[in-house]
DNA sequence: GCAAAAGTGTTGTCCTTACACCCATGC
DNA sequence: GCATGGGTGTAAGGACAACACTTTTGC
């Protein structure tokens, strides 16, 4: 059968079971009618959800963090976690969370994936499901301080309690990833913002420096910042230019994306 | 403070404490002793795994699905799940299951992510997490009949049980992201394939046309094709050279990536 | 005037795309 | 000899990397 001649689509318009199922008459002998029983034989387990929570300020990333309050790890740090309720949607729990513990529900949150070790907690099996998000420190004021919540650098973060150094970890190389893929800094930035800060911010993200001239092109090329025509104020050199990012714009176009990299 | 005079590394060396923080006391009055026991606290759910296996054959994209046997779904297809059990690690389980419906380990497994919409299941609430893998069709004859197993095409999927069409999707996706940045498509042709084998595969999974001139010089520029002169066989038009993929030298150079579009 | 960061252009290299012809094999 | 796919090269355009000097502001 030849391939070459046909559009793209035409291979998702055929059918295709294989030859060796129509040889086998369907068993339809043991059908279970009472789905709820079946459920109840299932083993539970405790659920839970983690939000690493990405923050930046002076330059550096950083990440939210109480003291854990279990005995067992002696005010070793963790990130935000609280089990789902019953019947609670996993989004909605990592959102309920996030305001819980911030008071923010205008912050985009995205499931990074689940972790679940025996061994990750010491009070038993639970699994947890990591959720991350990224927003601006300055745009809220921490006004709770329960269990030492606080920002915690990125770069210094030592033992921490569960297996929350390996989730923060997964969330960062995570969230390295999106933000080279998806315009998620400018949710951390000021709604003006000038180019140096967006740089600093990448770079601290991505722990690399970038060619200025290169860097400023690339954001250019891209046409999706908008020159508000205004200045920093209050900077203690020559003051630059401040944009914002044109959401809608880059809503339209968005990705047109083929391109084997490996 | 200034950046671009520090290499990267710099930022990830400092210390970081917001001043907020040491202006509180830690709150060490309220430590939990007993981690058993708030982890019986919590409500738990049913955990489930549900293994979503593509694989190719004829030029198309297929993945494995059987009948399920809830009454209630009335024949529908479902991909392979089976629920978690007490203290099995996730990626365990995840493999548990793809060698006990197909008799295959030696096949990479990756988690998607995980599903808890409470009304997915119609037996009350069931979280489940998404695993999704690829694996040569021809490799693995299905033993197993059992619930009418067969390789369903990927185009012609209709309604499924539970959320199942929306996991499959979800892993579509996930997969045709992946494999244009990882090396995931040698996993389901022979040791052995022609660059045309390859072509169809990405071209089956993404669903688009490739100019194969193209195509052919992308891969001969990677460098990670090993030419074993050999020819095909038993073609009906000029064989072309078969090639094996160079697993070692691409684990060697891995990805320096740095690349920032969206 | 000095420190600090803003702003700006060019060149070379590489990657991507588009495109057409002859070749080897089975039938 | 014909049908089928194998195999190849080139030119143009776009993206990326490397690189240095002048300008503006606060102090």
């Amino acid at each position: 059968m030849k391939n070459r001649d046909h559009s793209a689509l035409y291979f998702f318009e055929q059918t295709t079971m294989t030859k060796k199922n129509t040889t086998h008459a369907p068993h339809e002998e043991h059908l279970i009618k009472d789905a709820a029983e079946l459920v109840k034989s299932y083993p539970t387990v405790p659920l839970t959800i983690d939000c690493v929570i990405f923050g930046f300020e002076e330059n550096k990333l950083k990440v939210l963090l109480i003291k854990s309050d279990l005995e067992i790890f002696n005010g070793k740090l963790s990130v935000l976690g609280d089990f789902v309720n019953d019947n609670e949607e996993l989004d909605d729990a990592a959102y309920r969370i996030l305001k819980e513990r911030t008071g923010m529900n205008d912050v985009f949150l995205d499931q990074v994936r689940a972790f679940g070790h025996p061994g990750r907690h010491p009070g038993g099996r639970v699994i947890t499901i990591a959720y991350c998000s990224l927003l601006n420190i300055n745009h809220h004021e921490l006004k709770i301080h329960a269990n030492d919540l606080h920002w915690h650098s990125v770069s210094t973060l030592k033992e921490m309690a569960f297996d929350h150094k390996e989730i923060v970890e997964a969330c960062y190389k995570w969230l390295q990833k999106r933000i080279q893929e998806h315009p998620l800094g400018f949710n951390l930035l000021a709604d003006k913002f000038s180019l140096r800060e967006l740089q600093n911010l990448y770079e601290a993200i991505l722990g690399v420096t970038l060619d200025r001239r290169n860097f400023r092109k690339k954001f250019a090329s891209m046409d999706l910042l908008i020159d508000i025509n205004e200045m920093e104020q209050d900077v203690p050199h020559r003051p630059g230019k401040l944009y914002k990012f044109n959401f809608e714009k880059y809503e339209k176009n968005k990705r047109k994306w083929v391109g084997i990299d490996f």
